[in-house]
RNA sequence: GACCCCAUCGUCUAGUGGUUAGGACACCGCCCUCUCAAGGCGGGAACGGGGGUUCAAGUCCCCCUGGGGUCGCCA
């Protein structure tokens, strides 16, 4: 069975980085019927994990992402962790190693003068002397010192590291006895039973490290999917400054779940020439061996245009929830499939979309001053003044093409255009020159509430003069 | 600096030795039109450089260059 996992550290929310890599292990995992486990990479104590966890599943909810089985928490593992430090204390593949943080720091500085690696230099590896009094050992775990470690990975292919220059006794246990994130994330990954690892490629290097530990507690080496990072428009890693990088962002910006799924999914892999994926196809189609190479840069156009096109495509129940979101509910409107059906063309992003609802929905309070400048001038409500009346002439009009019926007769009359009046209209009922089908709205406001508008409109030109 | 990874239009990518190097986003033009969009049609736009291998190289090999990542008692 197919195993997969996603192990992030709680920064307190999910990046898109990680909601890339949790998708691709996610869809893995289902395609084969297996298992996609979470765990909180928590071992560095400070930190409020649960706060983290809830930010994961939160964003895991919207998008649709769930999780098998419990959370795991590393910090509540050490007991483990302890075990398995020293069972290879034990059997003599790790030790304690007394030299102080200061020691470390003056190796180090040496090694860089001398423009070598830093690396630890084993001198406590075999060690039988008497221990320096006043300092708390860490262990280090006894790393090949020569050979080479390689692995073969589903994205990169094979990669080869040289003992020597990868590889130095590191640390599995601090000296407060807390173990570190090369050793935890590996007995982890065994106890677990992960069969792939699919993670970020900064996580190449630390490979060979975590494949030392497997190798020392006779674990099973797991297969390795490293996938490229995301990089900013500029080429460099995709950070915090680069914006929007929490996932939720994105739904506070009008971006839909599937929006981002589809986006993530398609930055560094692809079928073909299709761009447009539903969960059930990225299930499908998704394999990591597929998974392109190199970094990709993060487009925000692409990701706004597939935006479009889910908003364009949609059930309209659909959109009417996800307006909720920002505050407009039209669910008991009368017309909320023609709103829905008049603006969807137009929306790019949710959060316009509620806006664009909301200025149809409600009275114009105001009047955009250069719409009105623009077109408002010469004979422009004169002619609307005459549509007025002819429109109290009806006792009703019902819908979009009974609206445009009536209008074109009256042009016809008067002898006029609909470019005469359109924009009038629009003013009147929306107090802007931009806005769907004028016969469109009208339908949706609804034949009083039409007459109402104009009424208003004129009354505030007459104000005005 | 050492080590590892990577390299096709501005961007995301297709391409697995023989293609007029394809698609998408973005951009530009035209059409449609009651505004703005949407839509339709069309256009410009790429194999980083140099050596090989081969009848044939974007595709295989080497070097260079460029970019990225990692070198913690962080994860």
């Amino acid at each position: 069975m197919i195993v997969t996992r996603f192990a992030p550290s709680p920064t307190g929310y999910l990046h898109i980085g990680g909601l890339r890599t949790a998708l691709y292990s996610f869809l893995w995992a289902r395609r084969n019927g297996g298992k996609f486990l979470l765990r909180i990479e928590d071992t560095d104590l400070a930190r409020n994990s649960k706060e983290a966890a809830e930010a994961i599943v939160e964003a895991f909810k919207w998008v649709g992402l769930t999780h098998d089985g419990d959370i795991l928490y590393q910090s509540e593992r050490f007991d483990i962790y302890k075990s398995y430090v020293q069972k290879l204390l034990d059997t003599g593949k790790a030790y304690k190693c007394y030299m102080s943080k200061e020691e470390l720091d003056a190796l180090r500085v040496e090694q860089m003068a001398k423009k070598e690696r830093t690396r630890y230099d084993g001198r406590y590896r075999d060690f039988t002397g008497t221990p320096p009094l006043g300092v708390e050992p860490v262990i280090r775990i006894k790393a090949p010192l020569d050979g080479q470690i390689s692995f073969v990975d589903g994205v990169k292919g094979e990669v080869t590291f040289n003992a020597k220059d990868m590889l130095d006794d590191f640390i599995i246990a601090r000296s407060d006895g807390t173990p570190t994130y090369n050793f935890v994330v590996t007995i982890d990954d065994a106890l677990m039973g992960v069969t792939e690892v699919i993670r970020g490629d900064d996580h190449l290097s630390n490979t060979p490290k975590q494949i030392v530990v497997y190798e020392a507690l006779g674990f099973k080496i797991p297969r390795f999917h490293h996938v490229p990072m995301i990089l900013n428009p500029e080429g460099k890693k995709l950070s915090k400054r680069d914006g929007a990088t929490d996932v939720m962002e994105y739904q506070k910006e009008g971006y839909l779940s599937e929006t981002l799924l589809n986006f993530l999914i398609r930055l560094g892999w692809s079928h073909g020439d299709q761009e447009i994926f539903s969960l059930e196809e990225m299930q499908a189609f998704f394999d990591p061996c597929d998974i392109n190479k190199s970094a990709s840069a993060y487009n925000k156009e692409k990701l706004l245009w597939l935006n479009t096109h889910y908003i364009k495509t949609l059930p309209a129940e659909r959109l009417i929830k996800e307006l909720k979101f920002f505050g407009v509910d039209i669910s008991l409107h009368n017309k909320k499939i023609e709103i829905i059906d008049a603006l969807r063309e137009r929306a790019k992003t949710i959060k316009e979309f509620a806006a664009m609802v909301e200025q149809i929905i409600t009275v114009p309070q105001a009047y955009d001053e250069g719409a009105v400048a623009k077109f408002l001038s010469g004979n422009a409500m004169d002619i609307l003044e005459m549509y007025l009346q002819a429109l109290h002439k009806e006792s009703t009009i019902e819908n979009a093409s009974a609206f445009e019926q009536f209008t074109k007769a009256f042009l016809e009359e008067k002898g006029l255009k609909l470019k005469d009046l359109a924009q009038s209209i629009r003013i009147a009922m929306v107090g802007s020159a931009v806005s769907p089908s004028i016969f469109e709205i009208l339908a949706i406001i609804g034949y009083d509430k039409v007459k109402q508008r104009i009424q208003k409109l004129i009354s505030y030109k007459r104000s005005l003069s």
